[in-house]
RNA sequence: GGCGGCGUACCCAAGUGGCUAAGGGAGAGGUCUGCAAAACCUCCAUUCACCGGUUCGAAUCCGGUCGCCGCCUCCA
């Protein structure tokens, strides 16, 4: 089966195929630098990171772009609460942001552009639509002038008269049309400002989109992503922008993830209820456990975060990783599957995946081979237990997960369960070496006293033949 | 008001016309163990919000009802 995708453009899922054969270039709506991230642009980040290393897993050579909003009201707002520039506050969170990205274990896109460091393309693009009668000046500002686009409202599918109907807008009467959008907006003394031949102002927020994907992958491009919440109006206008200046398509697959909620809330600043990627970090004993939380269910769907969900899979993570470390111990280092054919479970995890990129369904291939490569080393099976441990670091590389040895995610794991605990690890050892001793006399009622004391503290002892070990919870 | 989506076991979550409704977590029993833990095996939805219809056959298509969510304003 092919790669599909589904398209809000037209609605369906429909076949990918590239413009160029073997090439894919996609660019996705970053984040604009005003705050800390939070786990809803974790969730979009790391659905087209998947998207990303699934088109290169599928043998694309892909160029993908991403970009920084780091000018807008938001921005200039905050600096001037803090007293800094636009520029020391945007450098702060950009930096906080890639720190966010390497925890995640997002790759770095092909390009990351800024929006600041664009205002010539941005300039040229609004002056090729000022020339077709598709933008207008106003005392220094410039607005898109909507009704002079037949196909605005394409995307998200509705007509510009029933927008106007039930619509919030406030009435700007300078515009021509209550819709009607800034592409260019005059600047206020002490705020961040570019000359142009309409004065000093700034851009508009969507025009940067328009000038720097297609300046990096040329118009149109195969692929445009980004949250649900974008469609309208951040792409409709992109594509008004776009599609108006060039009059050739500015995409051809539109992709939107599902908005992240809490407890069935969208999260936002106004609710309270937003939590940041660093904050969700810190209720984890390691990184992946955020990333399978957000591949755990269909990236268009909508999720409702919980803590319950990390606990969840924190110990689906932790099955999978205990008999990645058994696997290992068994081949030894040396020996590996990889010369070896692919088998069932690569073809099934590539049917999950060429399916709109279904990640849960993926997962749940990746849950099946665990099961059976427990199977395979209870059994002994050494060559069959390589197979499928080589396979399941092939697709865990698509998902970008089970990147770390088996061995230290486990420590890592007993780690933060043992903070969370009033013992120390040798006070456990101690224990364990009373109790090994009592074993050896026989006196099993001290021993289970010992377990059960441990136990009640959230220690497992576990005996085997070259001793005991024990781990957390 | 317009547009879009969701409602599947105790919880999470795939499946969208036809073999036994994936997978994970929790729970129950078993194998193993001095006892445990881990792992494995078995069980855990004759049923997919509800009501009609189409069909030889529907969780899956169509119509309607109820409930929830998102967008239409800055939003990933």
């Amino acid at each position: 089966m092919a790669l599909r995708f589904h398209n809000t453009l037209t609605g369906k899922t429909e076949e990918f195929v590239p413009l160029r054969s073997g090439e894919v270039h996609m660019y996705v709506c970053g984040v604009t630098v005003y705050d800390r991230s939070h786990i809803g642009h974790a969730r979009a980040l790391v659905a087209f990171d998947v998207i990303y290393r699934y088109l290169q897993f599928s043998g694309y050579e892909v160029t993908f772009v991403r970009n920084f909003t780091d000018v807008d009201d938001k921005i200039i707002n905050r600096a001037n609460e803090r007293g800094i520039s636009a520029e020391e506050l945007t450098d702060t969170y950009i930096r906080d942001f890639n720190s966010d990205m390497q925890a995640l274990r997002c790759l770095p896109p092909t390009h990351e552009p800024r929006a600041t460091q664009h205002i010539p393309d941005m300039l040229t693009l609004i002056q090729e639509l000022e020339a077709k009668k598709l933008a207008y000046a106003v005392d220094g500002d410039v607005y898109y002038a909507v009704d002079r686009f037949a196909a605005y409202g394409k995307l998200a599918h509705r007509r510009l008269e029933d927008m106007e109907a039930g619509a919030r807008i406030e009435v700007d009467e300078r515009k021509r049309h209550p819709m009607d959008f800034a592409l260019w907006k005059s600047s206020k003394p002490g705020e961040p400002a570019w000359d142009s031949p309409w004065g000093k102002g700034r851009p508009g927020w969507h025009i940067e989109c328009s000038a720097m994907s297609s300046k990096y992958l040329g118009q149109p491009f195969d692929i445009h992503g980004g949250g649900a919440d974008l469609i309208f109006p951040h792409h409709e206008n992109e594509i008004a922008q776009s599609e108006g200046a060039k009059g050739c398509a500015l995409a051809r697959y539109w992709l939107h993830n599902g908005m992240v909620t809490v407890e069935q809330e969208k999260m936002s600043k106004s609710l309270g209820n937003f939590l940041t990627i660093e904050a969700a970090l810190s209720k984890v004993s390691t990184p992946e456990v955020l990333r399978q939380v957000l591949l755990s269910s269909h990236y268009r769907m909508a999720l409702d975060f919980s803590t319950q969900k990390l606990a969840e899979a924190e110990k689906g993570l932790a099955r999978i990783y205990k008999t990645l470390a058994r696997a290992d111990e068994a081949i030894g280092a040396s020996n590996n599957g990889d010369r070896l054919a692919e088998s069932a479970h690569i073809n099934r995890f590539r049917e999950a995946m060429d399916d709109d990129c279904n990640t849960p369904r993926a997962l749940g291939m990746i849950f099946d081979g665990v099961r059976e490569m427990n199977r395979a080393l209870d059994g002994g099976q050494i060559p069959e237990v390589a197979v499928l441990r080589s396979e399941i670091a092939k697709m865990g590389g698509v998902l970008g997960l089970f990147q770390e040895p088996p061995a230290q995610f486990l420590e890592h794991q007993k780690q933060t369960g043992l903070a969370e605990a009033s013992l120390t690890p040798e006070a456990i050892e101690a224990l364990i070496d009373e109790r090994a001793a009592a074993r050896k006399e026989k006196d099993f009622q001290r021993a289970d006293e010992i377990r059960a004391q441990l136990a009640e503290q959230g220690i497992v002892l576990k005996d085997s033949l070259t001793g005991t070990t024990w781990t957390v919870r």
